[in-house]
RNA sequence: GCCUCCAUAGUCUAGCGGUUAGGACGCCGCCCUCUCACGGCGGAAUCAGGGGUUCGAGUCCCCUUGGGGGUACCA
């Protein structure tokens, strides 16, 4: 068999060469140890989580080495590509602030574009690329087409879409034979001559030389050194469409697009075999790999599964839906990424992620579960660390998409929302009142007279002439130039003039004695201005009101009890 | 079935041959306190099981078990 000739037979139209390409594509000029790396997501839906914990991965390890980091749209199966995917993957990457060098982007027109020097960086726009080095295998002998007819491709799409719909069974050998019959390493030219002239399709193997007794050692930076079984699989390297399959495609594309380290999800651990065989064919230096962990969900039977699709918390555009600020987010990828993190924001509260010393290192080998109670942990802890004008205007654009009412009422007074989101801000032990801005509005929604929904079961349950006592007297004592002290102690005198012990400790020494306490005297007074039992320091809620609000909202708790 | 990865409390983890097994989230109690939040103190809860190796094992090796992933002309 002429391998030569078969190469011409198969691509004709391939006229570059190997060597070409490389000129085309060299070697980047990047300081020592930098490193290139990339995302390279099928457009077939939004940005997972378990895709941005790699994205945060591959961001961080370029930019903390003074190298590249890159975006490839991976759309070599139109069968399962979602219309408009790629680019809404790449707007949900901006919105998180994630910076690609290069890569695919969004044009000034709206459309997809390529940005750098290493492009096309659409997969699909590179079959002419792949031919280059299809045709090169084929020439040296290390792949061959497999032919079909119409009918055993049909035969093909059929299985296929039975797999889809999940009857997949591998302990089916007839399954496994009638596969076997489909590649053919056995033929000559003449046959190949005779298939192409009737038009009939092929797909493109490799010749595996592997043999799965033996083992190759493979270390991966996170997963460390591993065995496999050397590749004895054919497996497909052009799909009938020509389009190459994710094994062929990367190979190519991260040689040709320098990578120097592949991140990438667990799952392809088991391709490794298949990958090491391509770059030895083809002569190209591995990159270095990193196998993340998944991220995992519990199922109803309380085992774990991989966050698919569907799960609450992978889509990553339904965080800011929920109100979760996008930087919680990051925040807690980072925690998960590097267990460190935390320690290291804690003593730097007010850095940015980016200077955190990430490390390969630190991070875990085994999958973890997706916990809500730590997200909503670090994003209180997150809102936390930011000034009051920054959560009014990250409230405000968030109330502008989802919550109008409320957004008006924020905007028309800035001032006295920025007052409000001040009670406890700021010093070393901030309040955490909210994690999600979509909590913020219950939180403080008795500071507007068109959200207040008193409830004024306490007051009608307490001692009623009490109750009466410190709502008419109280507005006369107030006064504005008080400081919180001075408040208190006004506070105190009134209680112990109704009978009720100024001081908590008298009290509990000697309840006897009184009436109640202070501390009953004080949730009079927070029930009727906040119309609840619970609310940040009165004597700050009363500032922030004001006289008048003050003296309204005490009038209607007045007239409720009547 | 075969291949492969993983295994410290409910969760995320520290540990890298000698530790009272450390921290965080969650949970419970107490304190602080005008309530809540914050904070402080304390508590319940962990080395999957079994064999080795070693003076000594959470840590190294093997097996078992459990769980994940893969086994496509999908990525």
């Amino acid at each position: 068999m002429d391998n030569k000739k078969l190469a011409d037979r198969l691509f004709p139209k391939v006229h570059m060469t190997p060597e070409e390409l490389e000129a085309k594509f060299p070697p980047r000029k990047l300081p020592e140890g930098a490193k290139v790396t990339r995302f390279a997501p099928s457009p077939t839906g939004f940005v997972h989580f378990g895709g941005m914990y790699q994205v945060m991965i591959g961001e961080r390890l370029a930019h903390l080495s003074g190298g590249i980091f890159y975006l490839r749209i991976e759309d070599t199966d139109s069968k399962r590509e979602v219309s408009d995917a790629a680019r809404r993957l790449i707007q949900t990457l901006r919105d998180y602030g994630i910076n690609f060098d290069e890569g695919a982007d969004i044009g000034e027109d709206g459309t997809i574009c390529d940005k750098g020097e290493y492009g096309p960086y659409r997969q699909s726009l590179r079959a002419n690329i792949y031919h280059v080095y299809a045709k090169k295998l084929v020439s040296e002998g290390k792949a061959y087409p497999v032919f079909t007819s119409d009918e055993e491709l049909e035969a093909v799409l059929a299985a296929d879409k039975k797999e889809e719909n999940k009857t997949k069974d591998w302990e089916s050998e007839a399954e496994k034979q009638r596969l076997e019959t489909l590649k053919n390493r056995n033929f000559t030219l003449d046959t190949v001559e005779k298939e192409l002239a009737a038009g009939h399709k092929f797909v493109l193997r490799i010749l595996a030389d592997g043999d799965p007794n033996k083992k190759t050692i493979f270390d991966d930076l996170v997963k460390g050194r591993l065995e496999i079984p050397e590749n004895d699989e054919d497996f497909v390297l052009l799909k009938s469409d020509g389009i190459p399959t994710y094994h062929f495609a990367h190979a190519v594309d991260d040689h040709l697009m320098r990578t120097t380290h592949v991140i990438r999800g667990e799952e392809w651990l088991p391709s490794i075999a298949k990958h090491i065989m391509l770059f030895r064919y083809l002569g190209f230096r591995m990159p270095k790999y990193i196998h993340t962990a998944q991220i995992m969900r519990l199922d109803e039977n309380g085992n774990r599964k991989k966050l698919s699709k569907r799960d609450l918390g992978a889509n990553m555009d339904d965080y800011d839906e929920k109100g979760y600020p996008r930087e919680s987010v990051t925040e807690y990828l980072m925690t998960l990424i590097n267990s460190n993190f935390e320690e290291w924001r804690a003593q730097n509260p007010s850095k940015l992620y980016t200077e955190f010393p990430f490390s390969i290192k630190k991070m875990s080998v085994s999958g973890c579960l997706f916990d809500y109670d730590k997200l909503m942990d670090v994003s209180k802890n997150t809102i936390a660390r930011m000034s009051a004008r920054q959560v009014y205007d990250r409230l405000l654009s968030w109330t502008k998409k989802y919550d109008t009412e409320f957004y008006i009422l924020l905007n028309d007074n800035e001032q006295y929302a920025i007052d409000i989101l001040s009670i406890g801000r700021g010093g070393k032990k901030p309040r955490k009142d909210f994690g999600t801005w979509s909590e913020v509005r219950n939180n403080i929604s008795f500071f507007y007279d068109t959200l207040f929904t008193p409830d004024y079961e306490y007051l009608k349950n307490a001692d009623k002439q009490t109750v009466l006592s410190v709502l008419s007297e109280y507005p006369t004592l107030y006064d504005e130039r008080d400081d919180q002290n001075e408040w208190f102690t006004k506070l105190k005198s009134l209680a112990s003039k109704l009978g009720y012990a100024p001081e908590m400790k008298e009290y509990k020494e000697n309840p006897e004695n009184f009436k109640g306490s202070v501390a009953d005297i004080a949730m009079i007074l927070r029930v009727a201005v906040t119309g609840r039992q619970q609310s940040p320091d009165t004597f700050e809620v009363i500032r922030i009101m004001g006289r008048e609000k003050l003296t309204k909202r005490v009038a209607l708790a007045q007239k409720s009890l009547f």
